[in-house]
DNA sequence: TCAAAAGTGTTAATAGTACACCCATGA
DNA sequence: TCATGGGTGTACTATTAACACTTTTGA
């Protein structure tokens, strides 16, 4: 039984967040400035290793933590970038996995330890190894997801205007929506709930809080954006 | 910069295959007896470990040759499957790969020395580790796939009849598809050519052939089913 | 009083769905 | 001659897209 394994080689495996956040309303990936070899000065995504003890999954969640601070986040795998000298220095089979955050709620003390910033998806500097790959195919596999689901309201506060939710799927759709049309279809979304508070933060008369509501959401899932 | 990288564990990295075929009008899946350990007995799908000399991508498409014979063969990522206790001889992480073939082209020989099996997607049996997790979510990936985009016809001869190719997109969605209704959304495609032959294997009138034009395609690639 | 964002319905265009009969052929 | 699968068009319904004005309030 060993033999049938141990015939095989063996691999480094890491893992490859891609970060996305609302900086200024607009859509922007968490980069970090390496300090470290290979391609040590360029931008590069946040990665780590897969121990031992613990699952790819579960790699990605810790490796996210470590430059965030942040559990219990919305992420999706992304896909696993294998080309053999995809990386210079050594042979590492990565998974890519997309993080969906609310940047208000991150640990700055631990995002300036690494060096790391809130860089427009519009303007993205040079990235080292297969990143910029790994990037793209994020981006179109979110945009998909959350024209399906409302994935999209991880970006945002948990109480959020109307006036915010319009403007993140505009950034995400990267099209203007019209207000009336996307209100009516917010108001058949019996999970999106209306509070009584108002926000004064971003217009004279104020605006009406709204909330997700998880089990309403759970009874009656239909979303299209 | 070796200490970087060997500070960190090292994984076997296999691939496993979900080979999708219409046999006998019916999507299928090309699975193995395992006649040997771990799970020996038990069906599951083909898989292989990758090697030193080959991306990962290019160990699913080893893999699926050494099965089928075929190359060139359309096949997606389906994703990484990195439980620690995944696998219970040893700890493999494994990315899985869906395949769309035409059973009319691969090799017999090569699947009978495998043990391999078509079975009815509707009827699978018990399935070693955690491969009904990756069959189903390569349906799911497949099954989004083919609504917008022409994947499906990998799976039919490269000349079809009209009725051939909606019972095949009948059984994809697992739902009728009324006949006018499809003729006319496949008429709006201009890369699905008519040709002068006719197909008299499955009726006494006989049917048109019909074959995807590559370049139109890309002139034009728009679809929806 | 006015600038700036919040809020609100109707109509036109498009896309999707339902539906039934004649045709050509070989047995 | 008849059983079998091949082939065709129109009317209805649902969804999506376009569009403009009034309200509230703090400076």
């Amino acid at each position: 039984m060993t033999t049938y394994y141990n015939i095989n080689p063996q691999f480094y495996v890491s893992v490859d967040c891609i970060i996305f956040g609302l900086n200024e309303g607009e859509l922007s990936l968490l980069l970090l400035k390496r300090n470290f070899e290979p391609e040590k000065g360029k931008w590069s995504l946040m990665g780590g290793f897969v121990q031992d003890n613990e699952s790819v999954d579960d790699a990605a969640k810790r490796v996210l933590k470590e430059l965030t601070g942040l559990e219990n986040v919305y992420m999706e795998q992304v896909g696993t970038f294998g080309e053999i000298n995809r990386d210079p220095g050594e042979r590492v089979i990565s998974v890519a996995y997309y993080a969906l955050i609310n940047v208000d709620e991150y640990d700055r003390k631990l995002v300036e330890k690494h060096h790391a910033k809130w860089i427009n998806i519009h303007d993205l500097p040079d990235l080292s190894f297969d990143h910029p790959a790994m990037i793209s195919k994020a981006k179109e596999l979110m945009r998909r997801k959350a024209s399906l689901e409302p994935i999209g309201l991880n970006l945002l506060p948990r109480l959020f205007t109307l006036s915010q939710m319009q403007s993140l799927y505009e950034t995400i759709q990267d099209e203007t929506i019209d207000k009336r049309n996307f209100r009516k279809k917010v108001a058949e979304m019996d999970y999106i709930e209306k509070t009584e508070m108002i926000d004064k933060s971003s217009s004279r008369r104020g605006a009406y809080l709204y909330k997700f509501n998880d089990k309403a959401y759970s009874r009656d899932p239909r979303f299209k954006l």
